[in-house]
DNA sequence: TCTGGGGTCCTAGGACCC
DNA sequence: TCTGGGGTCCTAGGACCC
């Protein structure tokens, strides 16, 4: 929304939604738009009649603009904070042991004005003992101006009128089976919550119920993300038009593994299984459904697009059948491994075919840089894994070059 | 007609072993 | 004939996050 609105002034105050991929449905709203009665995860063609009406304006989602936006805040974050740890597309976590208390409201006041200045992006930055504690904190933030984007947590009594002031399904953690239950049981906001003893919440709510009910009191249960490396990658998509033809599914699942061999390169990891998984149409009851998955495990960890997407195609192979109308398909690449502790396994092996598949992969990454994807193995459609996607209401690629404006069309 | 994508972690249950 | 029980590992599915 931010991202949308820092190139397009003229969207500041109006209501604005941006859409899924596909312009399936709502994922981010502007407040104007949520004042309008827009709910999180809406299908476009449900509030198609307020745009009609001119009442809301919509966007499709721009990835590379926000992952490019994203990247230039979170730099201007780690310039301050001793540990930074990026946690999404849009938030992050700022480990400030170590630097006075006194001084912390001021030095994020000045650094949101920074990141406003140079990105155009509004942040709001919540401070606290955990975790948990912080995004109560960010929340009261973002919501009143008073605190000119700074909200600090540092005594028991603002503790506990801010837990009391927090609806129990808007805690990090609970989510949305959890909160009916706790607000059956009379547990209507976080002091609620904390004022349960933690058995009460261990027999409903798991160790995970536990950890959050220690983090609203301040106590730090959430590990650090470590640097290590993904455990699993997923590249998938839905169609813009449902599939039939097993040659035309077989090219999607085919940019899928493509795209999954690349990030695993870029990750400098391998995988040793290769899963495929391809969907009907779920909202379709009048069809009929099938959603089979399928995995297949390589005799060596690879990370060469000839190696997974082979893999990806047996696999698919060993699951897809006539007569159905795919809607999604994805690969997914698991038991992920550090690259070069494949070499020594390898050693022994017959590699011809291995090396020629490393450089065949290596001259795909080099001349496919971000966005130009020019190269591609003959079952992949086009090398871009994104075709077929619906972007009917896309802003200008302001941050991108002009090559890449030509590549995608 | 039209309904997102990419992750992590926990838990329950089955397989297997002694 | 009698036919246990506990530990570990793996997997699928559920729940959560943004």
């Amino acid at each position: 929304m931010s991202c949308e609105r820092a190139f397009q002034p003229e969207l500041e105050g109006c209501p604005v939604v941006v859409l899924s991929n596909n312009d399936g449905c709502v994922v981010a709203r502007s407040n104007e738009s949520k004042a309008l009665g827009v709910p999180m995860g809406t299908p476009y063609f449900k509030v198609k009649y307020l745009v009609d009406k001119g009442k809301l304006v919509v966007r499709s989602s721009n990835y590379t603009l926000y992952g490019d936006l994203s990247a230039r805040v979170m730099s201007l974050l780690a310039e301050v904070a001793p540990k930074l740890e990026v946690y999404s597309i849009d938030e992050a976590f700022m480990n400030m042991d170590g630097v006075r208390k006194e001084d912390l409201t001021g030095l994020c006041r000045d650094l949101i004005r920074k990141i406003r200045r140079w990105t155009g992006i509004p942040v709001s930055i919540g401070i606290a003992e955990s975790k948990t504690l912080a995004k109560v904190a960010n929340h009261f933030a973002k919501k009143y101006k008073g605190y000119k984007g700074v909200c600090m947590i540092d005594t028991p009594e603002k503790m506990n009128k801010a837990l009391s002031l927090t609806p129990i399904r808007d805690v990090w953690g609970i989510g949305w089976r959890g909160a009916p239950k706790l607000e059956a049981a009379g547990v209507k906001n976080a002091l609620d919550f904390v004022s349960r003893p933690s058995e009460w919440v261990r027999e409903r709510m798991g160790i995970m119920g536990v950890r959050t009910w220690s983090e609203l009191q301040g106590i730090r249960m959430v590990e650090d993300e470590k640097d290590e490396k993904r455990k699993s990658i997923c590249t998938s998509r839905s169609f813009a038009n449902m599939i039939t033809k097993f040659d035309d599914l077989a090219q999607r699942v085919s940019d899928f593994a493509g795209k999954c061999a690349e990030k695993l390169r870029k990750d400098g990891t391998a995988a040793g299984t290769v899963g495929v998984f391809i969907h009907t149409n779920r909202f379709r009851e009048d069809l009929a459904q099938y959603y089979p998955n399928a995995c297949v495990k390589l005799d060596v960890p690879a990370n060469s697009t000839p190696e997974i997407v082979g893999a990806a195609l047996r696999a698919m192979k060993m699951v897809f059948r006539q007569g159905f109308e795919y809607k999604r398909a994805g690969v997914i690449v698991t038991d992920i491994v550090d690259a070069d502790s494949i070499q020594q396994t390898l050693f022994g092996f017959d590699s011809g075919a291995r090396d020629r598949d490393d450089r065949i992969s290596r001259v795909m990454d080099m001349v496919n840089t971000s966005g130009k994807n020019v190269l591609h193995l003959g079952t992949q459609r086009s090398g871009h894994y994104a075709d077929g996607i619906r972007r009917e209401f896309c802003s200008g690629l302001y941050t991108t070059s002009w090559d890449e404006l030509i590549e995608v069309k």
